[in-house]
RNA sequence: GUCCCCAUCGUCUAGCGGUCUAGGACAUCAGCCUUUCACGCUGAAGACACGGGUUCGAUUCCCGUUGGGGACGCCA
């Protein structure tokens, strides 16, 4: 059998952090296993949801880079053959229609709640006559549950989870206005999509119950259920908006690198023994169901930090130039060699992209540089080095990193002065801040005449 | 309220009855490296929620308690 999953995301905003591990584990299970993802919109209910959220959706699974197999699907225009089957089932007398007012509802469950007794509708049309319905009202189409006994599912990941009939009420599966609700939607899509493996987020597990009772009267074969436990929060509870519960897109804007954060999304809630960083292909080798935890895993800013330092360590050069150029509002040909040429001591500097432009920025300033309040206080102490260095500096032949830390160790000697007495001057003209890459690599990839220059303009 | 799920260091986790004086990673602390800050390296501290069973033996199995979470819509 072919494994056959989909991501199916509605979009009502952003595509969240859980939903792009759902996302992750769905694409990771059905590469691994060499089968199909797909992607579903449910856009079944109209007024919630809008051609920005889609595109926001589309746009975060392309930075991850998830690519779906097939075209993207939306359920609102497969409307009429989620009402086929609906019809259908009446006809089988699976189903009926049921015409209890928004008023009697609320009533049922307030009384259900005040004795105790689960809040579900009471099934009050289900044998009764049609003839008898009120005029006027148009009513919905509810599906025909089993009153005893208990309904079972082989969750593979939660385990066998059971429920008692009781608590699972007849519920609805075309509105008033004859448009199908969730629950009968994603059935009959996941049939005909043919999907295998439904991987989702655990929030779903109560549903899992209702539609594996409508696969039954459906004539149709359940899929293999996998509920993921959530993400949650760093105090354990919901994943709030100030503790990450960000749009993909807001992770990009913060700094992070797609596969540190596919990594960071791997490793909640899923492991691998001791392994913590993997390649795609590794993790595509490595990824099944059974690696996937049954508590929720609190999200951690801190080693996401730690990994996106990892992987912009490991990034090429040219690439994390391009990023940077970008956040400060682009650069010429000349700007963006000299980034390249920075990029090995600044990237060993940063934990995220935002991080790598802010300290880059010094080597793209224009004369004279800015200089913040540590820097100044070291360029007061340490002009007078400056300007006894500055002569033997412009009489060096070769202007290369090795060339300029021989020169100024010999200088420091000379001068009987600690090479941080030197250095710590030099860093502060050049880059403005006490804080930078090591100052030969500075010197050498500004160049003779820049690095000269901005001496110059501190003496 | 009813039902379902979960429970190992602060966090993510390894562990699938004896190999556990419980392993790894992040964070924390100390040291080394060092021109600053990082990176890197070395080391330290730090957990089986509690109570009953089952067993020769429980972190591992069962029950309960407590604590978290989720679901109970003509939303998805």
């Amino acid at each position: 059998m072919t494994v056959v999953c989909r991501f199916a995301p509605s979009p009502t905003g952003f595509l969240h952090i859980g939903g792009a591990r759902t996302a992750l584990f769905n694409w990771l299970f059905a590469r691994h296993h060499g089968g199909r993802y797909l992607l579903r919109i449910e856009d079944t209910d109209r007024k919630r949801s809008t051609k920005e959220a889609i595109a926001a959706i589309l746009d975060g699974l392309d930075w991850l880079g998830l690519d779906h197999d097939g075209e993207v699907v939306y359920q609102s225009q497969r409307a009429a053959d989620h009402a086929d089957a609906a019809q259908r089932l009446l006809e089988e007398g699976k189903a009926y229609r049921c015409y209890a007012s928004q008023e009697e509802l609320e009533e049922m469950r307030a009384a259900a709640k005040a004795e105790g007794r689960p809040m579900r509708y009471d099934g009050r049309w289900r044998d009764r006559d049609p003839a008898e319905a009120p005029v006027g009202v148009a009513p919905v189409i509810r599906l025909k549950m089993p009153q005893s006994g208990e309904t079972a599912i082989e969750d593979a990941v939660q385990g066998k989870v059971t429920v008692a009939n009781a608590q699972l009420d007849d519920m609805v599966l075309l509105r008033g206005d004859g448009s199908p609700t969730y629950m009968l939607s994603v059935v009959v899509d996941d049939q005909d999509m043919g999907i295998t493996h439904v991987i989702r987020g655990d929030d779903h597990l109560t549903n899992a119950f209702r539609q594996h009772q409508l696969y039954k009267a459906l004539g149709w074969a359940p899929p293999v259920f996998a509920h993921v436990p959530l993400i949650h929060g760093p105090d354990g509870a919901k994943l709030s908006k100030r503790h990450g519960a960000l749009g993909v897109e807001a992770y990009r804007a913060l700094g992070y690198l797609p596969e540190a954060l596919r990594n960071y999304l791997l490793r909640l809630g899923w492991g691998h023994g001791d392994d913590e960083i993997f390649s795609t292909a590794q993790a595509i080798e490595w990824f099944d169901l059974d690696g996937i935890g049954r508590s929720p895993a609190r999200f951690d800013f801190a080693k996401l930090d730690n990994l996106n330092g990892h992987y912009l360590r490991e990034a090429e050069d040219s690439r994390l130039a391009g990023l940077v150029a970008e956040r400060l509002g682009g650069t010429d040909e000349a700007g963006h060699a000299r980034l390249v040429r920075a990029m090995p001591g600044l990237k060993a500097r940063a934990k995220t992209v935002k991080e790598l432009a802010d300290n880059a920025e010094f080597y793209l300033a224009e004369r004279p540089i800015s200089v913040n309040e540590k820097a100044a206080k070291l360029l007061a102490d340490g002009q007078p080095v400056l300007e006894k260095l500055l002569p033997e500096l412009e009489a060096l032949p070769a202007w290369e990193d090795d060339k300029l830390e021989a020169l100024v160790r010999d200088f420091a000697e000379a001068q009987d002065i600690k090479l941080g007495a030197v250095a710590q001057p030099l860093r502060a003209a050049l880059s403005g801040s006490n804080q930078s890459p090591g100052i030969f690599e500075v010197m050498a990839v500004l160049g003779r005449e820049e690095s000269l220059g901005r001496i110059k303009d501190r003496i």
